[in-house]
DNA sequence: GCCCACCCCTTGAAATCCTAGGGGTCCAGG
DNA sequence: CCTGGACCCCTAGGATTTCAAGGGGTGGGC
């Protein structure tokens, strides 16, 4: 075993499917190796987890399906970011940073002083 | 609706938790309001997720309880790290940096050139 | 001909958080 | 006096997301 998958942020998911998808369409199975790409390997996902993903970013129209023929000549199913999807993403980029910051500075923030008098 | 008010709360509230018990014991309600200092109110909790998170660290020992009484003269119960608590919290704090570094990395991949023959 | 990489999908369990309630106590102000 | 708001604790039930573990089908290299 390599290096080990930290576990995947709850939530986190589909920001990483909005993005993968932004220069070109993908299918399923290349999203994850996008994924995995593009994290250096340090988050990776399920199948299990990424279809359902798919397919709820699907429901909430910020993606769209359709089939096609994969490099490898396989029956693979496209999906392409929507324009209600890039506003999705940006708003979500948005606030993952908001998040990751303010936990950070969370975890750096310093002690009351102790022996200030009252 | 019960969706985390910041989504991406979920999974790391234990550490927030953690991180607030480093210098010294707090109640419940310090916890919460200390999270909500220290991340500038960027993360908020609430009672119903904050008391059922604090019964898990103390079932998984990395927390201990002890009654005592607030600055406000009430009864409170105080929370104190264990030694296994301030492994944890260091564990948890580097799989943070290295899952938010990974995400980082992943919203500013460089896409593929597309021109570079093959 | 066989196997592996490719590619799709589903079910059920596990974990976590929120909503929406329920209490009780101290103290300042009217 | 008595009322309201901060302080402090707790729980049940529902919602969501992810994972584990399965299933299946196809193309091409050896």
């Amino acid at each position: 075993m390599p290096a080990p998958a930290v576990e995947l942020l709850r939530g986190s998911l589909d920001l990483l499917i909005l993005r993968s998808l932004t220069q070109r369409a993908l299918h399923g199975y290349a999203v994850m190796r996008w994924i995995d790409d593009a994290t250096g390997s340090a988050v990776q996902i399920e199948e299990g987890s990424l279809y359902p993903a798919l397919y709820r970013l699907v429901d909430r129209e910020w993606i769209e399906s359709d089939w096609g023929v994969s490099e490898n000549n396989r029956r693979a199913r496209y999906y392409t970011l929507t324009p209600k999807g890039r506003l999705q993403l940006k708003a979500e980029v948005r606030e993952f940073t908001r998040f990751a910051n303010a936990m950070f500075q969370a975890l750096s923030f310093p002690e009351p002083a102790r022996g200030t008098h009252a």
